[in-house]
Formats: structure tokens, sequence, C-alpha cells
DNA sequence: CAGTATCCTTTACGATACTG
DNA sequence: CAGTATCGTAAAGGATACTG
């Protein structure tokens, strides 16, 4: 059995769990670094991929993983200059992790839903 | 493989994924289901696990998992009244999900102080 | 193409006081 | 004990325009 010591009572900021998870469960790091589980993307491609997301939150997501060290960022000069981005060995552990809870919220969506619709009808 | 459709370019209100993930991807939730995996707890013996969230923020964060079905709240008249909150199964397996994800966070704290540390020193 | 720069709104969260 | 009620802050995100 997991046994784990959830949050101690010190400092937030020194939290390990808290301060390495912080950065995975924004609204879109976890998306971002599953687009990248089958190979190396371009900014443009990445948004593309993810569809809804403007350049200046995916630029800010970008840089976050980059400095947390789950992806590479890759300069090729231009005209027109061509970044790519793709994850570190680190990265690939964490999308390992993290592709089973996607899967899971893509597979519980509906039981979900009804839940939702059952509780918010009981007033 | 893992072939995952990451999100469409619906609105993000319709997007499985993102819609279900969205309530656990928040500071707190998972680390208060975590709370309960060995067993339910009270209102209180949470909020002791977990250390620094406040009482309004714990009681928001137990509404909406138990709204989404992955928690039961249950009413013991008092006084006291003793409140317990519980895994549902649904949650027991959204949990057995999570865990890993919370353990790889501990055990990945160094390397990503590491990164940072160093990514910020290049200015 | 891959960003910055501004500005603005929303949401989560924190602090504190009060209550059946 | 397990909340609710208020008030305030801070961070995330959205919209849009501009640039090397």
């Amino acid at each position: 059995m997991l046994k784990i010591t959830v949050v101690t009572s010190e400092d937030s900021g020194l939290c390990p769990v808290r301060n390495v998870l912080a950065n995975v469960t924004g609204k879109w790091s976890s998306l971002i670094l599953l687009s990248l589980e089958i190979g190396p993307l371009r900014f443009s491609e990445i948004k593309r991929t993810i569809g809804d997301i403007t350049q200046r939150v995916l630029t800010e997501n970008l840089r976050s993983l980059e400095r947390d060290g789950y992806i590479t960022r890759t300069v090729r000069p231009g005209p027109p200059v061509e970044v790519s981005y793709a994850l570190t060995s680190m990265g690939a552990n964490l999308v390992g992790i993290l592709a089973p809870l996607v899967l899971w919220a893509e597979q519980s969506f509906d039981a979900v839903m009804t839940q939702r619709k059952q509780f918010d009808s009981l007033k």
C-alpha cells in the first residue's frame, strides 16, 4: 500500500509535493506535455494541437515547463526562425504518469457529468 | 503506445478531458483525495492532515469533489455533529492514478529545484 | 514564426469573524 | 465541530495589438 506524507505544516514553498505539483496542475501544463509525447513539436504545432490556448499563455507555460526541466527549447535560426520543444527524460517520465490520468479523465467524463447533474438537482 | 486526442477545438466546457481534470488539478484537490486513501476522515481530521488549508477553501473543495462523485459526505447528528468524508469507488480509482503522481513529485523535488536554479542563473 | 506588450476579467485562495 | 459570511489579494488566464 502506498503511504504518503501528504503535506507537512511547513511553509508551502517548502513542501516538496506542492512545490513540484504546482507546475503540473495548471490548466494547460499536462496537455502541453502530452502533446509532446509522440515527438518534438514547434510552437505553432503545439498551439494547433491544444486548440484554444492563447500565444501569451502558451509561451508562459512552455517557459515554466522548461524551467523545471521537463522540456527543452531549441532554436533553428531563420528567417523564419523555427523553435521546437521536446520532452527531456524527466519530462518523458512525467508524461508516463500523466497519460493515465488524462486517459482516465476521458473515460470518466460521462460518469462525472451524470454525478454533477444529480448533485445539482438536489437543490 | 498511448494515443490521446489531447484537445479538440470545441468549446472548452465541452472538452471531456479538461472538464474532468479541472476539478482534480486544483491546488488542494489531489491532496484531499490522497488524505482519504487510508480511510474515511472527519472534516477537522482532513484539515489537520493538510495543515495550512483554510476552512473556507477546504469546504469549497470538498463540495466540488462530492459533486463530481469522488467522495461522499456523511453526517452523524450531534451535538457535536460529526461529518465524515470517504472515497467512492470512482474516487478510489482516481486516487490510484493520482498517488503515483504525488509520489513522483516527492521523488523529483530535488531534481526540479536544481533545474530551476540553473535555469534562473542563466539570466 | 514565435514571440512581447498591455490591459482586463475571472477565479482561486487567504484572513477573519461569526453560528447552529 | 463543521461550517457560513464578508472582504480582500494575487495569480492565471483571455483579448488584442505589435515586432524582429
